[in-house]
RNA sequence: GGAGGCGUGGCAGAGUGGUUGAAUGCACCGGUCUUGAAAACCGGCAGGGGUUUGCGCCCCUCGUGAGUUCGAAUCUCACCGCCUCCGCCA
């Protein structure tokens, strides 16, 4: 949500801002609103005032044994205007936070500009990707070679888009995960949290998914006592958890690493990465959650693109780093980097992370403050997040990089602990 | 699922219709004292919003929402959450 005084004061470098990103905002609806509500509320709030010096001076009076009826006829006849003034004033401040809530982030300064996914500029490349003597399998036929990923079964089960793992596969998408978690606890100082599955419409609007990306999102009805909706991304409820906080200032950074399945409905993009586990309904992510004083969030965003790049560096998967320019930048985000693994078998780099500096906006969604240390003012913590990493698309990217020949799989050496000591996944006969 | 209890400021905890946005303690901030620190003492200290060049003035908020009333932290109803006991249960 953005700071809606910034919007009074200086509108146009919202619109501007916005339109970076490309999108049309007219402020004409929003000060006709604004003039609106200024008029209202200083007209209520008079009215307001008038009542309770009444209200007191009634106390005062019989307090003394006096006559009040005077007063109480006086006061009497400001209820009704007073209770439809507040009616429509509640309704103009509704309309009013709910255009505010359906603005995007602004881009931070350091964002290129452009307008789609062809404006994004590359920071780094690292690892060079492997030649193959042979020709590369892509990761649904090693996983059949291997036993160990099933789509048809899944299918049965759930529907598509919905992954089956079996045996040596399904150990190392457990190994891959638990690997994660423990380089970022145990080499990165991230607290390992457990959170809800599922959570409630005030969690989602915290984030930024709700109220407009509700079509994205799965939704478990309980009868008519409401609803609760499916995380697409364990950066909901780990973020969520400072919702309503005024936090003392030792108290950040929080630096939190979950492991969830996410759930995504993947509403509008029926024709893309139909095949294999790129893009499904569930997936097994490692995310990392930091709360950031906002003087500290920066070169707090560089530090956590790090950790999740040290994860591909140990596991010596070729990527590149990539920052996301304003076209093509996610609802809540002022600044995000993505990595993008290298897979051989579509001969190009995907998306393996996304890492992300959300500033204040989530804050001022989630009401999550910290304490001024000294004279100053409260301020709004800022919310960072990114994936360490999605752990399908890592086990995606393992099974093509290290496949061999005969259809088997190496196991990266630095996995190879978490793996009980096997090196090499091989295929079923 | 049944029975009972409870939600007040950063925390603990008073307050059951009237100048109470709220005692007290702790925490925190500023100061005195001290070589420095601690202790002691003095002072300050909820959040959000409106308006104003500023001083200030005003409004809202005691889990949330409706209601009763001239006036609600206090009374009524609904909802949410937490605790205790019983039942059930991975």
């Amino acid at each position: 949500m953005l700071d809606i005084q910034l919007l009074r004061s200086n509108i146009q470098v919202v619109v501007d801002a916005l339109a970076s990103r490309g999108m049309r905002f007219d402020p004409a609806p929003f000060q006709t609103l604004e003039a609106k509500r200024k008029d209202l509320q200083t007209r209520t709030q008079d009215l307001q005032a008038r009542r309770n010096a009444l209200s007191k001076q009634v106390g005062q009076l019989k307090s003394r044994g006096e006559d009040a009826s005077a007063v109480l006829a006086e006061v009497g006849g400001i209820g009704d205007e007073l209770k439809a003034n507040e009616q429509t004033l509640a309704a103009l401040l509704e309309e009013l936070n709910a255009l505010l809530a359906g603005l995007p982030n602004l881009p931070h300064k350091t964002v290129p500009v452009g307008r789609d996914e062809s404006g994004n500029v590359e920071v780094l490349r690292w690892g060079t990707p492997r030649s193959f003597a042979f020709e590369v399998r892509d990761h649904v036929d090693l996983g059949a070679g291997l036993g160990g990923l099933d789509f048809e079964t899944a299918a049965k089960l759930s529907g598509s888009r919905f992954a089956l793992m079996r045996g040596g596969v399904a150990r190392l998408h457990r190994a891959l995960a638990q690997f994660m978690l423990d380089v970022h606890t145990r080499e990165h100082g991230y607290t390992e949290i457990y959170v809800p599955y599922m959570v409630n419409e005030a969690s989602m609007f915290g984030t930024g998914q709700l109220p407009k990306f509700e079509e994205d999102l799965f939704a478990v009805h309980r009868g008519d006592e409401g609803r609760f909706f499916l995380i697409p991304t364990s950066e909901v409820p780990v973020t969520n958890v400072v919702r309503g906080e005024l936090l003392a200032a030792d108290a950040l950074p929080m630096k939190f690493v979950g492991h969830t399945p996410c759930f995504r409905s993947e509403a509008g993009s029926y024709g893309r990465d139909t095949r294999g586990m790129i893009r499904q309904h569930q997936f097994d992510k490692v995310e990392l959650v930091r709360i950031e004083h906002p003087d500290n969030s920066w070169s707090a965003l560089e530090e956590l693109v790090g950790h999740a790049e040290k994860i591909l560096q140990k596991l010596e998967l070729p990527y590149r780093k990539i920052v996301l320019c304003t076209g093509d930048m996610g609802f809540a985000a002022a600044k995000t980097y993505d990595l993008e693994v290298w897979l051989p078998a579509q001969n190009t780099y995907r998306e393996i992370s996304s890492c992300s500096n959300c500033g204040d906006f989530q804050a001022r969604r989630m009401q999550a403050r910290v304490r001024a240390s000294g004279q100053g003012k409260n301020e709004f913590v800022h919310t960072l997040n990114g994936s360490g990493l999605a752990v399908g698309r890592t086990l995606v990217a393992v099974l093509e990089n290290y496949q061999q020949a005969d259809g088997s799989v190496r196991v990266p050496e630095a996995l190879v602990p978490w793996m009980g000591g096997v090196e090499v996944i091989e295929p079923v006969a």
